[in-house]
DNA sequence: CCGCCGATCTTT
DNA sequence: AAGATCGGCGGG
């Protein structure tokens, strides 16, 4: 089944973890999340929302279920799930798939990528890999209104996730905001 | 397998 | 000027 407002209109520490084990369906294509972090707002100087909200972030601070995409580094991009009531800002991004289906779709998206773990395990290696751009910016997950939607299969979340601090972030970089799935090969760095 | 470095450009 | 990254290269 398809993920509701109702799953994503919660606090974000709530739902980042419960995204394990999700489905994620983009561009033809179907991989299984196995590893996220958790951004909030004023509250957290690590996040794009930290100093309220400008062109760029008004969709992290929007009705929940929404996904965020941004550019990054001059040539990335990046996903994130609005999560929360709306009005707040908080949302979940997504650094790394298993490929469940759609693998030669993403073979020809990532030409670089040698191995198949090497296709999604990244946060702009998956974007890359399902097609994910900046036209998705503000997608609906909820009514899939750009073709995207995160499906729960029955598989549950791990019962006991691994927690680290966020990768790549310099401010409140010790908080264990980000989770993987245990042992899984696909993760962007083992932990 | 690991660490370093350059690419490339938007946002602050 | 830094950044929620990636891939190539060199060394162990």
């Amino acid at each position: 089944m398809r993920l509701g407002e109702g799953f994503f209109g919660r606090d974000v520490l709530v739902v980042a973890p419960e995204l394990l084990n999700k489905v994620l369906v983009a561009g033809g294509c179907r991989g299984r999340i196995v590893e996220v972090e958790a951004y909030g707002g004023a509250d957290d100087p690590a996040s794009h929302g930290y100093r309220g909200m400008t062109p760029r972030t008004e969709v992290m601070f929007g009705p929940p279920g929404k996904l965020y995409v941004y550019f990054t580094y001059g040539m990335h991009w990046c996903a994130n799930v609005v999560c929360g009531a709306d009005g707040e800002c908080a949302a979940v991004l997504l650094r790394a798939l298993t490929p469940l289906d759609g693998v030669e779709v993403m073979r020809e998206r990532r030409p670089k990528a040698r191995r198949d773990r090497d296709l999604c395990s990244g946060p702009a290696k998956l974007t890359a890999a399902l097609g994910i751009d900046g036209d998705h910016n503000g997608a609906d997950l909820v009514s899939a209104s750009h073709g995207i939607e995160i499906r729960d299969d029955g598989t549950p979340p791990p019962a006991a996730p691994t927690q680290t601090g966020r990768v790549g972030v310099t401010r409140a970089a010790d908080r264990p905001w980000r989770w993987n799935v245990p042992a899984s090969p696909d993760v962007s760095r083992p932990s």
